[in-house]
DNA sequence: GCGTCTTTCTTGCGGGTGCAACTAACTGTA
DNA sequence: TACAGTTAGTTGCACCCGCAAGAAAGACGC
């Protein structure tokens, strides 16, 4: 049974999404490296910042991060040198580690998250306005519910 | 000065393409691994597949794929060791050398295109439909224009 | 209590990528 | 021709990541 292949405009737009979408990543990842870390390790602030007691478990924050457990492991060995973070064995349960928000960390993130803000505000919200956001947020929300439903994790 | 921190829409949408990203291209790499290539393999099948004479310079091809020098040598390193491309010096600049698509390559671009090109259909341009593709190509042509507006390449 | 299964985290390994340095080769000027 | 400047591509190095394997510890059934 033959292809159904892309049309000249679905492929105009999955050009400009694959693309564009690279050239975003470069340019945040640029704005975050002067102040010494990656977006990576900037979510790692923002979800420990946010969470009780500042402090999450290492699963969790995999699955918050959407990273493997090795990959957490690795990204927290950076963050503990830099004395962002620290680890802890849990009481009740010594299978787990506790990644805790240092107080260098949260200084850390006072400091990065105007300067992310500003970033995501100057290359995506600005040029697309609060409709283009809006649509944003709808285009990927679909997307994601559509995988999630085929894939429930 | 104060920061001007997101709006719970802004930080909505924002948050659902960052993960939603990150789980689309998984995905997409996923359904493209049993035949045995990356979306990075797939788009060199398809920008060589749509050269003249099936071929392009090192240089011009890391720019169409947005890679690195390296970058692109080490990927073409892969298809050469599986005779999807072939690497061939150019008799009127030695300098450059031609990423030469063979016939393998070209029978691998067959038949994963479609399976691609299902994928992308299924885990994206389907859920969206015609105005959400659209939404989508809109979208990015505008952070893509503002990106290349500020930073000529 | 004991053995088994499951969960949590770390480590070894391989793959992919960028930057800097390097070689080779083309270009322009005198 | 000769030399300086530019361009093309490769390699060394460092970093990030996932998978598979393993160690440690909790949970369950008997």
């Amino acid at each position: 049974m033959a292809t159904d292949w892309l049309s000249e405009a679905e492929q105009h737009s999955w050009r400009n999404f694959i693309m564009s979408v690279h050239d975003l990543m470069t340019v945040l990842e640029a704005d975050l490296a002067p102040y010494g870390l990656t977006m990576g390790d900037y979510e790692v602030l923002v979800w420990l910042s946010e969470a009780e007691q500042s402090r999450m478990r290492m699963c969790d924050l995999a699955g918050a991060l959407q990273l493997s457990p090795s990959g957490l492991t690795r990204r927290l060995d950076g963050m503990v040198r830099n004395g962002w973070v620290e680890r802890a064995s849990c009481a009740s349960d010594r299978r787990v580690m506790w990644a805790h928000l240092t107080p260098a960390g949260l200084d850390k993130m006072n400091e990065v998250a105007p300067i992310h803000v500003g970033s995501v505000r100057r290359h995506v919200l600005d040029p697309l306005g609060p409709v283009g956001v809006q649509q944003l947020g709808d285009v990927f929300g679909r997307i994601g519910d559509r995988l999630h439903a085929a894939q429930p994790a």
